[in-house]
DNA sequence: AGGTCGGCCTGGCAGC
DNA sequence: TGCTGCCAGGCCGACC
């Protein structure tokens, strides 16, 4: 699952090889994709458009054109762009060569005839990006500078590599949360990027239960856990990402992540710091992986009411 | 307003 | 073997 550091080891792939290229010609092959616009429009905004710049903000990329728009794409959960270059290649010197396009397949990409190829970007230089996509789930759009500002502006909160993540941030985004610090995490309004591999990872290295309420961390959890994310969001994009089923940068190449794994997918293994074994547990609706030993549960602090004392506890 | 849950999707796998 | 049913999960919208 494309995490912030499996989208930005993509995007990092793919800035060198991508700006001041132009798309030549885009083809949608499945509208799902453009959603909700159309294939057709979607065609029409991107062809001819030269790329200045390949961003990101939280799981989104940015390629920014010419004209001031950009287009922005989504993986989702099995989304995949390889760049393709010009010999047919995944990157210069790549031994992995197309079969020329004479048989079977219209030379489709890497997996010549893949059926999962949702959209193809021809490039000037004779390469080409695909994104491929088995689940369906990925999306991509075109917009201006105004209308991008405002759909990240009200769907992201701040970047988790960025100075702006500090300490402070973090107690200010948790304070009155009531709900589970594991939801907090995968919020995209809070900390941007972050999914289910790094949220437990980061809870883990904070030594946090992933049920503790947001508001009953104290000040050296609200260190912990800025800096359990920030480590394990650079530790994933040291380690190229993780590949667990689908994912593959864009060269075509898996990520290393997955063997350094500390909790996440590791039920019933030793807990990397006590031995104890991980425990898997659902929340939010999302599988939860952490050590019942390491991460202890932190109460919800006792709320004072105004103009009341605290009362002693009955007997 | 914050929290929770179901739906969108399809491939893979367990179970019969 | 082939079928059914469930699970994976990022994001969104509906609901409490």
């Amino acid at each position: 699952m494309p995490e912030l550091p499996e989208v930005e080891t993509i995007r990092r792939q793919l800035e060198p090889d991508l700006v001041g290229r132009r798309f030549e010609s885009v083809e949608v092959l499945d509208p799902y994709f453009s959603q909700p616009s159309t294939a057709v429009l979607f065609e029409r905004a991107a062809e001819g458009s030269e790329v200045v710049d390949v961003g990101r903000r939280g799981k989104y990329l940015v390629f920014e054109f010419d004209d001031g728009n950009s287009m922005v794409i989504h993986l989702r959960m099995t989304g995949s762009l390889t760049l393709v270059e010009p010999d047919g290649s995944l990157n210069p010197g790549d031994p992995r060569i197309e079969p020329p396009a004479t048989g079977a397949g219209n030379g489709a990409g890497p997996a010549p005839g893949d059926r999962h190829l949702r959209a193809r970007f021809m490039l000037d230089d004779g390469g080409r990006l695909l994104f491929s996509d088995p689940r369906r789930f990925g999306r991509g759009f075109i917009a201006g500078p105004e209308a991008l500002d405002d759909y990240f502006d009200s769907r992201l909160g701040v970047e988790p590599l960025s100075p702006e993540f500090t300490v402070e941030a973090m107690a200010a985004m948790t304070e009155g949360r009531t709900g589970p610090l594991k939801s907090f995490l995968l919020d995209q309004k809070g900390v941007a990027g972050v999914g289910n591999i790094y949220a437990d990872e980061a809870l883990f290295r904070a030594r946090l239960h992933p049920l503790s309420p947001g508001e009953s961390m104290k000040a050296e959890h609200h260190r912990a856990l800025r800096d359990g994310v920030v480590e394990s969001l650079e530790r994933g994009l040291d380690l190229g990402g993780a590949s667990i089923d689908d994912y593959r940068d864009a060269r075509g190449d898996a990520g290393k992540m997955q063997h350094e794994f500390l909790v996440h997918r590791r039920e019933g293994e030793a807990c990397p710091g006590c031995g104890e074994p991980i425990v898997r547990i659902v929340v939010g609706g999302r599988s939860t992986y952490f050590c019942p030993a390491c991460q202890k549960r932190l109460r919800r602090r006792p709320r004072r009411r105004a103009g009341r004392p605290l009362r002693k506890r009955a007997r």
